[in-house]
DNA sequence: TAGATTGTTAATCGATTAACAATC
DNA sequence: TAGATTGTTAATCGATTAACAATC
């Protein structure tokens, strides 16, 4: 029996893994795993197992990892200086191209050893970055004019961390990150554990 | 036709508003939304539609916003920084009450209103603010160990911002929020679109 | 009343999982 | 070969949605 430690992506190639050993440490069910993995192709081995070499290399693949895609961070205060230096980036194949903000006192700073740029500069930072996704992290009061020129540059895949909705073309792609939409989850099953010691009592 | 604007808990009492309305806005079928609707009971008038204000206060009250629960907020690095200042916690019910970091050049000092404490003090704030819910946005190398203070101190909830993975026993709630995930998912998409527009060369 | 809209049933759809033939 | 484990089928489960009786 192979032990895994921590997430499936950082499994070190001990050999081969059962479908089996990688539910119970991803906590699913064996038989989803294996459909789930059916997805890339059959690389398993029967009555073995799986390559681990092999398949962290197909799953670096199929999710992109292997491409390092550069992105443009734009707006620089406390949560974007965060983002910058946001541990799980670079390991899952993100480079942080380009550092954006509207601010002239921040404009010229280096932030871990980038040199922020203005705002107005980003479609030449696209061209010369080669930026793919665009991370929002201004106020929510910026952020639809920050969105409109950020698609005008052909950016099409978008990370909003502002609290705002913003609306784009149909073309591009918008997730949006709601850091309070957790803790309200939180929360609900927080009433929930008041609610059961209530009737208990 | 009443418009609405921004997302459903914004809504200013208007009168009513129908399923049908609500479901275009919240981009859902109809059926599902009422669905989900009589989870609250039967607060919708046939023919006529939904009273805003009523809906409003049954929502608020069922998903426990009316409580205004008292959040730690432990770690104030640049993402407890961004943390404290976001605007989406309060107008959900949620009250940051307390300020925790280990650093002694933090503690001390005042963000937003609040003096930041140090962390041997949590078991004595956590009785004094009724803390019910911890964030946790410490550096992944000190998350393990904060958590099992949290913990400790009889906190049930926890909400890890830290890109690591916390174990905590079977009566504690902990959700991870990754950063990094959401990313990823854009990343995913980017290289569909990519693959597509090869495809069509 | 006639029109509108809810609340709920029944049908549909998709996702999960148990089971097992294939095969290493 | 005998044991183990994959890949996939068929069954199950749950969630979504169309449809409609109830009713404002």
């Amino acid at each position: 029996m192979r032990v895994l430690t921590g997430p499936i992506g950082d499994a070190r190639p001990l050999g081969t893994v059962s479908s089996e050993e990688l539910a119970v440490a991803a906590g699913v069910n064996s038989a989803t795993l294996r459909k789930d993995l059916s997805f890339l192709g059959s690389y398993g081995i029967r009555g073995v197992g799986y390559d681990v070499a092999t398949l962290v290399e197909r799953l670096s693949c199929t999710l992109g990892l292997t491409e390092h895609r550069a992105v443009a961070l734009i707006g620089l205060g406390n949560l974007g200086q965060a983002l910058a230096g946001y541990g799980g980036f670079a390991s899952r194949g993100f480079r942080i191209a380009a550092l954006i903000d509207a601010d002239p006192r921040r404009v010229g700073t280096t932030v871990r050893g980038l040199r922020v740029r203005h705002i107005d500069e980003f479609e030449a930072v696209v061209d010369e970055c080669r930026i793919t996704i665009a991370v929002l992290a201004v106020p929510a009061i910026a952020a639809q004019r920050v969105c409109d020129r950020v698609v005008a540059c052909g950016v099409t895949s978008i990370l909003n961390f502002a609290p705002a909705v913003v609306s784009v073309p149909p073309h591009v792609d918008v997730r949006k990150v709601d850091l309070a939409a957790e803790l309200q989850i939180l929360s609900f099953h927080e009433s929930r554990k008041a609610a059961l010691a209530g009737a208990r009592r």
